[in-house]
DNA sequence: CGGCGCGGCGCC
DNA sequence: AAAGGGCGCCGCGCCG
């Protein structure tokens, strides 16, 4: 059963039911409790515009929802998917021009994204002056249920169906799951953070001041290079300063630093470090982001290419291990912490059907088993090999070691290797559930069209292959790290599932009150990884939940074939010990 | 003054 | 020795 909802200009909220004919329009105020009435009737499929209009309110109004159809983010996916090459008779390949863009779809703008609905708003379905002057068919419910309609054509008549429909469902569970983890937030424990941040810099400085340990580490630099002015934040400075004082670099990085043996390089490669962390996730970071114990990030999901999710702002996806002891459970709570070890060679090879890495991948450790197998010497070697191929090394110790790797696995590289060469030609590659990466921009077919003009210069070949062979590193690695993307969300979305199944009347209840106070609930994820927050009694039944979903998710996406996608899991008090 | 590209670096 | 995918964010420095 499926409700498509949309919003009039008029304030009210309309609902209907293709199928049963039936049409209800409500004052957007009762909306949240009328989805809550018929999703406990009827655990309907909704359909909606965009996930970022209607659940961030539904949460705040303490109403959640099982299933969506997110129009947007499926839309896009089917719109690049090589999947559905020609839509059947009838049916428009095009989206309605009031759809908006995916997020990873740049420059695709035709309707800005709803930045008014998306804004964390009042609790009630207010009528939202934005959207008080709808344009017509957005607003209209019966142009989603065309649109949905369309959609599921595109899909019946697609070469995967099931796969499609797979994707579909996971991207907009996706979607529902980036509302709820902004909602629960992560459990943070300001006082932690604010230890590992004087342990490391001293303590807070006053506005517009460095502290005290880079001011020192300032001087020690100024000194060793004798430059007694230099501006250490300042990398044109600094690298005029390097080599005046005779060090030969060609740039500030660490690695290259790591290179030299002076007497600035030790404070200096502190500094860059106490650098980073004071102005990525310093005081500022937590007085911005972390209020209530919680850290609420704004995950963008299907934010990437690939699949794979982003944020926009907090840099949640980017948390340093240095400040990870700050998440920390409630009391009375626990942290169930979950990844997927090395998830995407054994991707690869599931995808690849290679038995010989398949077989590699059946225990915990397939960079162990790699070495086992006789393929390369060190574990390290088998890791760097690995990455070699998946990202399209050709020089350096991983590129070195690829065709050790490509004897071995003969299957596994064809499949990247002819996705290189997809890429280098221009054309689409599609993931194992249908998402198909974007076609390069027009600059980069205006250079290859030039070096294939009988008049075109050496430099001008060289560079046209320079960019084809870019593209066919984003394509080779498009396919593993977007079909990874895939079981990560089916995992993610197997697991929000289970665990709406686990409650308890007496457990008590979590800082963050609301619809997740007493229930085990995701508070994070990142690509390969996941975070619940359980109460202490529920913890073993979460982390069978979160065991049971990876293994649905890897018969979801690969059915029998032999291969394991084993987890690292935890049951801890804090993330830094997981 | 704001916008933007870039170097640098954190995560996977 | 410093390569090779996907991101976001910061400060700097340049530009209009």
């Amino acid at each position: 059963m499926r409700i498509a909802i949309a919003t009039t200009g008029a304030g009210r909220v309309v609902f209907l039911d293709p199928e049963r004919g039936e049409r209800r329009e409500v004052p957007a105020a009762d909306a949240a409790a009328e989805i809550r009435r018929l999703e406990a009737e009827h655990a309907p499929r909704w359909v909606w515009r965009d996930t970022r209009e209607w659940a961030p309110r539904l949460l705040a109004s303490g109403v959640r929802v099982a299933r969506a159809h997110d129009l947007r983010l499926c839309g896009a996916i089917l719109a690049a998917s090589t999947a559905v090459p020609a839509p059947p008779a009838g049916v428009a390949h095009d989206r309605p021009d009031w759809l908006p863009p995916g997020p990873a779809e740049a420059g695709a703008g035709v309707v800005p994204a709803p930045v008014a609905s998306v804004d964390r708003g009042p609790a009630l379905f207010d009528l939202d002056p934005i959207r008080a002057a709808p344009t017509h068919e957005s607003e209209s419910a019966e142009a989603l249920v065309d649109e949905h309609d369309r959609q599921l054509a595109l899909v019946a008549g697609s070469e995967r169906p099931a796969a499609l429909r797979l994707l579909l469902a996971a991207e907009s569970a996706g979607a529902l799951i980036a509302a709820e983890l902004h909602e629960a937030g992560l459990p943070w424990r300001r006082v932690v953070h604010e230890r590992v941040l004087e342990a490391a810099l001293g303590p807070r400085p006053g506005v517009g001041r460095k502290p005290e340990r880079m001011e020192a580490l300032a001087v020690r630099i100024r000194a060793a290079l004798d430059a007694p002015e230099l501006r250490v934040d300042s990398q044109s400075d600094l690298l005029r300063a390097l080599r005046a004082a005779g060090i030969g670099v060609d740039s500030t990085a660490k690695w290259e630093l790591h290179e030299h043996e002076h007497p600035a390089m030790e404070p200096l490669l502190e500094y860059k470090r106490l650098a980073r962390l004071l102005t990525a996730n310093g005081w500022a970071w937590l007085d911005e982001w972390v209020a209530g114990d919680r850290f609420r990030a704004d995950y963008v999901a299907g934010g990437t290419a690939t699949g794979r999710w982003a944020t926009a702002g907090g840099g949640a996806l980017q948390l340093p291990k240095a400040i990870r002891a700050a998440v920390a459970a409630d009391p009375g709570w626990t942290l169930v912490v979950a990844d997927a070890a090395q998830l995407e060679p054994r991707v690869l090879a599931a995808l690849a059907r290679d038995g010989a890495m398949a077989e590699a991948g059946r225990g915990r450790d397939m960079y162990r088993a790699i070495v086992d197998a006789g393929v390369v010497a060190t574990r390290e070697e088998a890791k760097l090999a690995l990455l070699g191929a998946m990202y399209g090394s050709t020089t350096g110790d991983s590129g070195r070691l690829v065709p050790q790797l490509a004897r071995a696995y003969p299957r596994a590289m064809a499949l990247v290797d002819r996705a290189a060469r997809d890429g280098e030609a221009g054309r689409r590659v599609t993931t194992l559930l249908g998402r198909s990466s974007p076609l390069p921009p027009a600059s980069w077919h205006e250079i290859q069209a030039a070096a294939s003009q009988p008049d075109a210069t050496a430099a001008v070949e060289r560079r046209a292959r320079s960019a084809a062979r870019d593209w066919g590193r984003f394509t080779r690695n498009f396919v593993v790290q977007g079909t990874a993307a895939e079981w990560a969300l089916c995992w993610l979305a197997g697991v929000r599932t289970r665990l709406t199944a686990i409650r308890g009347a007496d457990t008590p209840a979590a800082a963050s009150g609301g619809v997740f106070d007493r229930a085990p609930h995701l508070v994070y994820f990142l690509h390969d990884e996941l975070i619940v927050h359980s109460p202490v009694e529920h913890a073993d039944a979460a982390a069978d939940a979160v065991r049971d979903a990876a293994a649905e998710a890897g018969r979801l996406l690969f059915g029998d074939a032999p291969v394991e996608f084993p987890l690292e899991l935890a049951v801890t008090a804090d993330y830094s010990s997981a």
